[in-house]
DNA sequence: TCGCACACGTTATAGCATAACGCAATTGAT
DNA sequence: ATCAATTGCGTTATGCTATAACGTGTGCGA
């Protein structure tokens, strides 16, 4: 699951994201490449399909966005489980792992024999600056 | 924000969430409405907002669905976070809460002055007895 | 009685995501 | 070399999710 060679529309969506300041709609992506070409939103949702896969891409669930990882080249699915802090005023997201979560949350999930495929965590609210 | 007596739509929306048994979206409760006269989305929009609100009815992000509280009458926002596990099998909806999650991520949002509003943790995957 | 808050109804629109078709390039076994 | 399978890509159409904007009626306190 890590990262090949990203192909011509994979690399400019990812290189979209990079660049962004904080997560994009798939539909905001697709406004920036057509510059490059892209004209439907397919072309976007199936680089981005792969880019998770790859898990050098992020979706956040509750803002239907998405978001380049924060931990470049490590690999981060490998930390256990990913957590997001988003701020609703001015869009910026924060990456964060914790073990403690990921071991309570595992433990809960053993108890029940329940087989956790995918787990999100997403705080929104105000970060530091736009709570001042 | 406890719940004061419901309207006419609230309550229609809330009996229908209440004897499903699994998550509904909105458009499959405004079907489900039909017959009592809803016609439109708004209608149940409306009505989720303020169960929402109320804290009777919970939202899954991760699968834009609703659910009815698993604990009714304890005011669920007051135990803290609440956290779901959704079988993507068979919609059974698991709902718990766990205090140590709650602190490490308070921990977290207090050392980085984070003021979160709405936190979210869904883990999608497989029941016990749909894993078999 | 006036003004306000709130629920409600309706129409229209915006925003998010995928189905289904066909084509081209790549790969990898025979 | 050839064929089949896989993968990426482009396009059109469609479906699902959510809200904007406008207007109506009702209840209630100033
Ligand atoms: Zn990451
Ligand atoms: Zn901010
Ligand atoms: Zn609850
Ligand atoms: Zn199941």
């Amino acid at each position: 699951m890590s990262a090949p060679a990203l192909t011509k529309n994979q690399a400019l969506v990812f290189d979209v994201l990079e660049k962004a300041d904080g997560p994009l709609s798939a539909y905001t992506i697709l406004d920036k490449l057509r510059d490059h070409g892209f004209r439907a939103p397919l072309q976007v949702y199936r680089a981005l399909e792969k880019l998770l896969e790859y898990g050098v891409v992020h979706r956040l669930e509750s803002i239907n966005s998405f978001v380049a990882c924060a931990h470049p080249g490590e690999n981060c699915h490998k930390h256990g489980i990913v957590a997001f802090a988003i701020c609703e005023s001015c869009g910026q997201v924060m990456e964060f792992h914790d073990h403690e979560v990921d071991n309570r949350l595992t433990d809960w999930t053993k108890a029940r024999k329940f087989k956790a495929e995918k787990t999100t965590i997403e705080m929104r609210g105000l970060c530091e600056a736009c709570a001042a």
